[in-house]
DNA sequence: GCATGTGAACACATTCACAGCA
DNA sequence: TGCTGTGAATGTGTTCACATGC
């Protein structure tokens, strides 16, 4: 064992994935609550605030080695450096964006690609019309001028937000180029060109899932729109 | 048993939401498959396009009540039908977005929200220059409308793209005008106002994840930044 | 022979409940 | 006493493997 100094325990093995994405949100909360001057936290308080049932969020943490006190809580300044830690936060993490349409041009003003460390250094887009524009500051470059663009700002995040025709033609140039990550928007499946690291929101489908709930709670969906008229309440409380 | 008819067997309970994710991507493909003129398919392709196991997709699809044909596969625009009944597609979906900045006004804009029924009536903002402007046609109310319009067009469905200041309060405003299900964009955690339905997208978390993983893949994130100089290959092939 | 639909096994994540410590 | 960290139980989803039917 390698001596656990004050810095925290070390973690152990893997972090399951469904962790991993409640990290930015715990980051989020913490961030607020070293703003507002708070020095400790339970994890009843944090798992209140985030959402999610107390021992989760316990046995998220734990994952990290973390250090509360018993009795108290978290270090709230301490915590959030080790969420921070874990998902490599801190440090520069320049982007690309493929595609300067509505959504690419969003993406490279919205404060979440811009702060934290994440950094848009160029769009890219075929259309000549668009090239040499900047938005916000941040230029429109030829599709053509992605390696040595990768290359030379040391890119390795790459975002697709060009329709979904081009999605997997724009990936394989994006992970030919050096991108070691993507985040997909292109409503496509994106194959992983060449075991880069492939993430897809599909902002159609969010709707879609909602949509599906909300005839759900109707008392849609279990049959073919025959349905025994029901009696009043809905299934679920929640 | 209610007679099984040669529109689908009946489904049985609820769906898993995990399957109930992968449904709009089954749904996309499928169409791509009838605009081909396929006419049938088998798990194994359709699984493969999805890039998921064959028999979480056949899983999947028994949940809706399938009638696939051992020995042939689905009928590709039967399945498709089933897929959009099951996600209460193929009817009109009017949305209401709140928050007319850079990602509101680009979701306006967007495919995925103006096809498949859905259908953006208008956009709502608290900014007095705003409102008035129309985003592609679609008028920018102001936010005190919200409540006439939802009555008016039968709104069902919010989407907030509005700084995380004012998600929780739009939200409320979004439930009590009549709204029953909300996608939220802003980064801030929605309490459900009134057991209304709310799902949510966090577009830095997404960038998070991915540097969370990346970093992983190098070999960090194990410990304080001293890690023993890997033995060449990374752990996983993937 | 070939592909569906599903019982059974497995893998994983969540939650309970409590020992242990401040 | 209060709260963490975790063994054990539970709940959930995925995958295998095959009986069934075309």
């Amino acid at each position: 064992m390698t001596s656990a100094g004050a810095a925290g325990r070390a973690p152990r093995g893997r972090i399951p994935e469904p962790t991993v994405a409640r990290l930015p949100v715990y980051r989020r909360l913490l961030a607020s609550l070293v703003a507002g001057r708070i020095r400790t936290v339970s994890s009843t308080e944090l798992a209140a605030a985030a959402g999610v049932n107390a021992a989760t969020l316990r046995r998220d943490l734990s994952h990290l080695g973390t250090y509360g006190t018993p009795g108290t809580g978290y270090d709230v300044v301490r915590l959030g450096e080790m969420v921070d830690r874990a998902l490599a936060l801190g440090r520069d993490w320049p982007i690309v964006i493929a595609g300067a349409g509505n959504l690419g041009r969003a993406l490279a003003r919205s404060r979440g690609f811009t702060t934290g460390g994440f950094r848009v250094v160029a769009l890219v887009d075929v259309d000549p019309g668009q090239v040499g524009r900047t938005i916000e500051g941040v230029p429109i470059a030829h599709v053509e001028q992605l390696a040595e663009l990768v290359v030379r700002e040391g890119v390795a995040l790459g975002v697709v937000a060009t329709p979904a025709s081009a999605a997997a033609d724009v990936a394989r140039r994006l992970a030919d180029a050096g991108v070691r990550a993507i985040l997909n928007f292109a409503p496509a499946v994106v194959p992983s060109p060449g075991g880069v690291l492939v993430r897809s929101v599909d902002l159609a489908a969010e709707l879609q899932v909602l949509t599906f709930h909300l005839a759900r709670a109707r008392g849609e969906g279990a049959s073919l729109g025959e349905e025994p008229p029901a009696g009043g309440t809905a299934d679920r409380p929640q």
